[in-house]
DNA sequence: TATGAATGAGTCTTCATTCAT
DNA sequence: CATGAATGAAGACTCATTCAT
């Protein structure tokens, strides 16, 4: 009998796929190691997934969901502009921490090392477009409310986007440039300075 | 005799290498298609490389250098703190904006990739390091000059870093968040203003 | 408890084995295919043979079985050694009309594409033996009776043989040639004709 | 420098492909078995054919193509229409005999063991159809020549073409029904007897 | 008996590297 | 120096067979 804590097959298998994939590479990963990081047969991944290929894009799509609804309500839980914005940045560092291996996979995804055709950068696209949205959204308000400057909303969206994914790309790359943890207060706390309103 | 400006065969193979890495990835590029773009014999190549994996590193090595010495050149021109550190910005936009390429290459490689073991992560870890002592050299005098705020200057470090890093993946990846392209100055002016002195 | 009507379920079995075998050809058929088209589960299978070539065998030796003994009776029934000839001829034709999935197979294994080598063409030396025997016999008999020219034997044998054979791979080709069925009745009307008795 | 005398490596491997197809069948053919057959490494097979399949596809349609050559010119040089009726007969066992391994092939093809779906069998139909058109033409003559009794045209076609079948079926089938070999002036002696015109 | 999830040996295909010309 | 035909090790995927239930 499977409850949702008990990990069925299907997903003891993509985890052993994020963990590899993130590892390795989709190229290097050898389908074995999946495999034999699942703790099953190699024949048995083709049960479950149509191919290697399958296995990657599923393990990939399913945690980008889970940050995605993860954002979401930790967004919702915050009531002040400025709170929602440190969820955002906040969710994103912890998951990073959390899923560590997952995460280089999506770092290296958007540095486009895998397909630069086909579906799939046309799904990656829709994803980024949902956190644009967000985004967007969330400093539209912000202005409005005299929270935020009056700097064009795409360009926000842009600066608190790619900021983030520098710091989720610094826990990533094994190699880091300093010692020290950043965490979303600092870099909170920086662009409230800095896009914060004008005067007083 | 060959001088710099006449590319010898090696740079020729080198700039096709670079193209064809970054395009495709380092597993899916195909040593033929190298081969094809520098409009040489297969067999070629080998005369002045080693290996595939000899023709990527040399590739990516010899850009990074480049960058380098670059950020350097225009930093050591820039006369103020601030100024010096537009010039780190905009070397990098200005040189992912040239190198589009060579860029792809730099942030999926940062990513891990490709190699996650052996030498090569040592390598990387020196050439950040050189680039992270640049910066806080640069944030030291900055702060003893009362023109960045005291934050301890590892964080400063790594949110100027991760920062740029996240723009330059954002030239990377065909995939755009958003239509605008950010330019050093906003990121230099909001910057200034979350990482400037706090009074007036 | 069990009689020939009510078809057991290794009947049961062997008659999907046949229909998928014919249909696919060995190598092609999928093990999963036969329990499907029997109605029951893969290792079911396994309870009633040892292994997919052994499914094979038996199907394929159990119709050889009946067709021979169809031939047999049939030849018996019939008074006249031209009749018999008719009836060799005619039994072979409604055969493959029927069993048409069966008769593939049968074509397709005379043509060797599955067992070149081992105990198998040794058993088929065998059957065709049998079949040659009957016709040897009924041919001497007609030469006997001037019924039939005086044709060395094994070449009547082999000409009459051969014939048949083709008529009956033309049922199991969906590929025809022209439109028309060939009868029994044609074939042996020629065949009377051009072996028949020389003068009158 | 390569004559025609010379195979090249293409026919090289192509004679070994039928060799190795006609004694394996197209699944149980290793494309290793070929390789070594051809006396090549596995990986040249892929620099003159695509895949297993176009290899097989390949050497196929080459034999097919001779043989209906050899049939139309050896047909041409016959004067009546029962040396050509015989022309089409021994050609074909002529091709049988120096062809066994081909042959062996072709029968298997028409039993359908390979490919019963797909552009392979419109292919095959289409071959087919013009030796049929050919002995179509043939008959319709001796018809009209008063050669050949006025049976329906289309069975005539299907009664030869079938017989040869047959034939060229024994040359490929190890194991012959009897011992001797059938030679195209018994097939045709005993055809013109069974197809002439009535009387005298 | 009956099941079907799991296994892993077996195969086709790719592609970095070599070497005779 | 330059070539590109040949090589064969490596890797994704298939499917007959097993065995715990």
């Amino acid at each position: 009998m499977q409850t949702a804590d008990h990990p069925t097959k299907r997903e003891q298998i993509l985890d052993a796929a994020v963990k590899v994939f993130s590892t390795r590479g989709y190229r290097a990963t050898l389908v074995d190691e999946i495999a034999q990081e699942a703790g099953v047969a190699k024949g048995t991944l083709y049960l479950y997934f149509g191919s290697k290929e399958d296995m990657y894009l599923q393990a990939f799509r399913e945690n980008v969901e889970k940050l995605h609804e993860l954002t979401v309500e930790r967004m919702q839980q915050a009531a002040s502009t400025w709170d929602k914005i440190k969820a955002f940045v906040a969710v994103r560092l912890e998951f990073g921490e959390k899923h560590r291996e997952f995460l280089r996979l999506y770092v290296s995804e958007f540095a486009g090392s895998f397909t630069q055709e086909g579906e799939w950068p046309k799904y990656l696209k829709g994803l980024l477009g949902r956190e644009a949205d967000l985004l967007r959204d969330l400093f539209r308000r912000g202005i409005e409310a005299r929270e935020v400057r009056a700097v064009p909303l795409d360009q926000l969206v842009s600066l608190l986007h790619y900021m983030v994914a520098g710091f989720m790309a610094s826990r990533v790359t094994n190699i880091r440039i300093t010692d020290v943890d950043l965490n979303a207060d600092l870099i909170v706390d920086v662009l409230r300075k800095g896009l914060g309103p004008p005067k007083k």
